[in-house]
DNA sequence: CCGGCCCATCAGGAAAACCCTGAGCCGGCT
DNA sequence: AGCCGGCTCAGGGTTTTCCTGATGGGCCGG
């Protein structure tokens, strides 16, 4: 790991929060409390890696919302809900919204814990597959338009004499083009072209 | 779409499996009904699209354990779960299952119906992709042994002469194995074997 | 045992695609 | 004007692919 994972915990009841941390701090997870979601937002920095776990039912904004709000914004942190009260119908909602988990009150430790391991472990693997498809998406960026085009043209399996009749250029073009993209992509062949443009749509 | 739909009803509560059935009949949507998850097992073929709606408690093999069953053989029919007293660590459960939803009894009719449509329109994708997948690995699978390697290297983005060394053939047999492959395969470049390749693994 | 079939192997020659180098043109920016 | 980035193209050599044809070995049914 380049980072430490860390635990977000966002709950408004101080009993819960410490009693989490202790928790925590016990198998040496490293964490971060905090008493609203409000809170957390100002806080949070989405490139953190770790988990989430949040109380279901707060003063201002509830987990649900702050769910809600972070799956807007993109940020895939893995959450693991918790509820003093919890209806089926929240618990669905939350797990149809990508919820990690969702667990009553009073929980099992050694089961929240068990989760806790998850769902950093499954956000490190996707944080790392996120990593690279930015990387991929960064050098798409730098590509000119007319690479851009013949790129396309060329993961669909066009070879350069029809892509050149396609865009009424000279094969040639094509060819120095197709370089470029080659070139400024890192694909050591045509295969690895097909697969990075896959990655990221 | 080649098949209607058919919403598959599993519930011990004959008042239930009438009033859906009713429910479905209304808007055209074919239905068959079960009074237990055995019945349903004894007369469900995976090959027919459709949803199933599947009540949670029930004597005998529970709906839980038949989804269970269901996902143990690989049927990935949408389930659409109903409870009269759910807990939240059911539908939780069955959610980290995949189910496709949760409801709780009594349940808004309308909702209901436009879990099935969705249910079912997602079946139905579902399925087109499965199928094709199906089709490029029964491709594969004439392959021989040969062409099986070839190809793999081919979408690894190695050139023949590449392969060639590394299987310590002539090149001259490596094209051959190589149009062979992508012959069966009816792949008209190799951008396209790589795509194929990628839908199966 | 033999003929047929599939698989793996290979060759020669033609065609297509690719790589490297060099270079002209144009529009925008300084 | 001068410079730079993007698009265009050519020549020439190398590499790869395509098409046709062919050999030998294993396996199976007649």
């Amino acid at each position: 790991m380049s980072t430490e994972a860390t635990v977000f915990v966002v709950d408004d009841d101080d009993a819960v929060r410490r009693a989490v941390d202790l928790l925590l701090e016990s198998v040496g997870l490293h964490s971060s409390t905090y008493a609203s979601a409000e809170a957390f937002l100002a806080d949070y920095d989405p490139a953190s890696p770790g988990c989430l776990v949040l109380d279901v039912r707060m003063p201002g904004t509830s987990g649900l919302a702050l769910q809600e709000i972070l799956v807007s914004r993109g940020v895939e942190i893995p959450i693991i809900f918790i509820t003093g009260h919890g209806d089926v119908a929240t618990a669905v909602r939350a797990m149809k919204a990508h919820a990690f988990d969702f667990l009553e009150k009073p929980f099992n430790d050694q089961e929240l814990l068990d989760r806790i391991h998850e769902a950093i472990l499954h956000d490190a693997r996707n944080r790392g597959e996120r990593a690279s498809s930015a990387e991929i998406a960064q050098r798409m960026a730098k590509l000119t338009r007319r690479e851009g085009q013949i790129m396309a043209m060329i993961v669909e399996g066009k070879s350069g004499k029809v892509i050149a009749s396609a865009l009424d250029i000279s094969e040639k073009t094509v060819q120095t083009h197709r370089a470029r993209v080659m070139e400024k992509m890192r694909a050591s062949s045509v295969a690895e072209l097909v697969r990075m443009t896959a990655r990221v749509g």
